[in-house]
DNA sequence: GTGATATATTCAACAAGTTGAATATATCAC
DNA sequence: GTGATATATTCAACTTGTTGAATATATCAC
C-alpha cells in the first residue's frame, strides 16, 4: 500500500481496486484488510488522511504517504536478505493434493490436472492484456524506471504460466500412459 | 497431517520431521502448529492417540487416523473445484519488491535479483537428492500409486526451478542492458 | 564433564488473513 | 421503478500461521 500511495494519494477504495486489478497476480488482499491496515498505518504515522466531500458520490477519505512512510517503504524494499528464501517458498494446497492423490481414483486425479491445465490456459489469455495495461498505468505514473520493473514482473508471470502448462502436460501424459 | 497419518501412525515429532524434510517444498508448518492441530483433529475425531512409554527416550504420543479421518482426507482430496484458482495464486513479497523496485537504486535491484539466482541454483542442488529420497520413502510406504504422484510433484519443483532461473537471467540481462 | 544433537511436547502472545454482513449514495439501462 | 453496477467504508468474529521460549531425557564426541 505504501508502494501504491507513493505513486500518488488514493482512497481505500482505489487501493482495493489496484490490488484486485493489478497486484492480484502476486498479492491478494480483502477490502476489509485494506481499510484496517490503512488505519494501522495512520497510527504508525506512515500515512495521513483527509476527508473529501463529494456531491455526486459518497464522501471519501484520501490517504497520502508521509516522509516516515517513504522511509519505511524504502527500508522494506531493501530488506531482501531474509526474504529471498521466502520468495522461493511454494505453499500450495493443490500440490499437496497431487502428493496424496494415490488415495483418489486415477480418473479423479486426472480430472484435477485437466482443470489445472484449463486454468493455465485461462491465465495465458489474461496475460495477453498485461502489456496494454502496463502502458496505460505507465502513462499515469510517468516514471520509466517503474515500468521497467513492472515488465519484469509480468515476464515472471508469463514464464511461470508456461512452466505450469509444461508440467501439467507432462504429468497428464505420465498418468495416462500408466492408465492404459 | 491426515495424509501422512494415512501412511501409518506417527507422533507429532515425526509429523514435524516429515513437514520439514519432505513436504517443505510445497507446505511449511511450525512445530507448535503441528501439535496444536493434532489436538484439534483429535477433538474432531479424525485421529486417536495413545501414550507410549519409552526407556531410552522421552515418552511419546502416537496418533492414528480414524475412519472419520480417512473420510475427511478423501473428501478434502476431491474438493478441487474452488482450489484450482487458489493453486494458481502466487503470493510473493519478493515479486512485490521487484514491482516497486523503481524506488531503489538500480544496483540494489540487481543485487536482489542476483541473490534470487543464487537461491535458484541452491534449489537445483537440493533437487538432486529428491529421487533417492522418494525411492527410500517409497520402499517404506509400499504403494506404487503414491510414488507416481510424488514424482509428479517433484517434477513440478524441477520445472519451476528452471523457469525461475530462466526468468531471473532474462531479468538481469534486461536491467544490465539498460544500466550501461 | 561439556556442549552438540536427537528425541518429544507444550504454551502464551501475537500477526496476518478471511468471511460475511452492514451501511450509504448515485448512475444507468430496461 | 427495479435491478445492476459503481462508489465508498466499517466491523465483529474467526481461522491460520509465527515467534520464541520452556521443559525433559538420552546419546555421542571431544
Amino acid at each position: 500500500m505504501l508502494g501504491l500511495l507513493n505513486y500518488g494519494s488514493m482512497t481505500g477504495y482505489e487501493l482495493d481496486k489496484a490490488f484486485k486489478e493489478s497486484l492480484s497476480f502476486f498479492w491478494q488482499a480483502q477490502t476489509s484488510q485494506i481499510y484496517r491496515e490503512l488505519a494501522a498505518m495512520e497510527r504508525k504515522g506512515w500515512v495521513n488522511s483527509e476527508q473529501v466531500i463529494q456531491n455526486e458520490k459518497p464522501n471519501k477519505r484520501v490517504y497520502t504517504i508521509t516522509g516516515s512512510g517513504k522511509e519505511e517503504l524504502k527500508s522494506w524494499l531493501c530488506t531482501s536478505e531474509a526474504d529471498i528464501d521466502d520468495a522461493m517458498r511454494v505453499r500450495s494446497a493443490f500440490l499437496m493434493r497431487v502428493f496424496f492423490a494415490g488415495e483418489m481414483e486415477n480418473g479423479e486425479a486426472l480430472s484435477m490436472l485437466r482443470k489445472y491445465r484449463e486454468a493455465c490456459v485461462g491465465q495465458s489469455e489474461a496475460f495477453g492484456a498485461v502489456p496494454e495495461s502496463i502502458a496505460q498505468y505507465g502513462a499515469l505514473v510517468d516514471n520509466e524506471d517503474q515500468i521497467k520493473y513492472w515488465k519484469v514482473v509480468a515476464l515472471f508471470g508469463e514464464i511461470s504460466y508456461r512452466a505450469g502448462l509444461e508440467w501439467v502436460n507432462r504429468a497428464i501424459a505420465l498418468l495416462e500412459g500408466e492408465c492404459k
